[in-house]
DNA sequence: AATGATTCCAACCGCCGTGGG
DNA sequence: CCCCACGGCGGTTGGAATCAT
């Protein structure tokens, strides 16, 4: 039998207005985001609750960076492609400004054309692993291995990054040096251009930042543990889960830890600016769409230098 | 300038997993 | 157990924007 239809005729479709939006996002400033299905009913709302919560996910959540994915992301993009198929939540868990959403048209408009132009080309081999359809050097099994034996060593970095000696303010503090002063990083946390948008979608911005001072007056409502743990590692499941270490023993201490280590009060006093790249704003929000980084386990810096990192068998990009 | 083709992306659709009753 | 409601995810689509002729 079929499903009947989450919702019910008479619900509005498509695109939405700035008033709609800013009814949305009132309404979760008073409430928090969760219980969708409550949202058409309380707001007044024609929109059915899927919508309500992807236009929330994909649009109004605070800490989106949109538009001009960056080369960093790009080759991310493509590695992470490679190795987790299409499972663009997971791929964006790894690259916390982005939605799925986001992702999944990049890839399906842009990159995918441009790996098929390579191959079809014959660059074949340029990507490296990177490629789905290009040839692969490192078999999925050995790229896999590696990726555990990075894990394995993030893990241990993270364990010395948590020892008693480090305050979590330092420990925050050589976080976001090394994300300001790794170049790659710092570009691709740094890349705020701005989208060349329509204008609604620069009023949509600015309806997100009119979240800007809710979190600070209701911090404990939508602060998770997962979301401080994605400030500090900015997501990590898939690369080890495949399956496998969702909820593993060593990803709930490290939660545990990251938990005590980082209350809301840390966070909210190193950053006093709504950024669209460590704002505890952002990923306490992200939280909301991206919930399954429970078994965080690797920084993502590290994760993300082992991503760029081509040294073993990844030659350099050249579209 | 007009028009057809192509690109892009916000939003929708339908399936799946999960948790509560 | 089974059923149902709900949230989440990936695939797909419609139409606006842009480009090419």
């Amino acid at each position: 039998m079929g499903r009947p239809p989450c919702c019910d005729k008479g619900v509005k479709k498509g695109p939405w207005t700035p008033e709609e939006d800013i009814i949305l996002v009132s309404y979760i400033q008073d409430h928090g985001p969760g219980n969708w299905k409550a949202v058409p009913t309380n707001t007044g709302l024609s929109r059915c609750s899927k919508s309500c919560r992807l236009r929330w996910t994909n649009y109004l959540r605070p800490g989106i960076k949109r538009g001009n994915f960056t080369e960093q992301e790009e080759k991310m993009i493509i590695h992470l492609q490679a190795l987790l198929g299409n499972r663009w939540a997971a791929i964006a868990a790894y690259l916390p400004q982005r939605t799925d959403n986001d992702i999944k048209n990049y890839w399906n408009t842009y990159l995918k054309k441009k790996l098929n132009k390579l191959e079809a080309s014959g660059s074949e081999g340029s990507l490296g692993h990177g490629g789905v359809s290009v040839s692969q050097p490192m078999s999925r099994g050995q790229w896999e291995r590696r990726l555990q034996t990075d894990i394995h060593m993030a893990k241990k970095a993270l364990s010395e990054a948590l020892s008693p000696k480090k305050t979590s303010s330092t420990f925050l503090a050589e976080l976001n040096s090394n994300l300001s002063n790794d170049n790659s990083t710092a570009s691709f946390y740094n890349s705020t251009k701005p989208t060349p948008s329509i204008s609604y979608a620069s009023s949509a911005d600015n309806i997100a930042r009119l979240l800007k001072g809710w979190m600070k007056s209701t911090p404990k409502r939508a602060a998770t543990q997962n979301s401080i743990i994605n400030l500090a590692c900015a997501g990590a499941d898939t690369a080890s889960s495949e399956g496998t270490t969702k909820g593993s023993s060593t990803s709930v201490e490290l939660s545990e830890t990251f938990e005590t280590l980082f209350g809301y009060e840390s966070l909210e006093s190193s950053n006093s600016e709504f950024s669209p790249s460590l704002s505890p704003e952002g990923t306490l929000f992200q939280d909301e769409s991206k919930p399954d980084i429970t078994g965080i386990d690797v920084p993502f810096s590290l994760l993300e230098k082992w991503l760029l990192d081509d040294s073993g068998c990844q030659e350099k990009l050249s579209f």
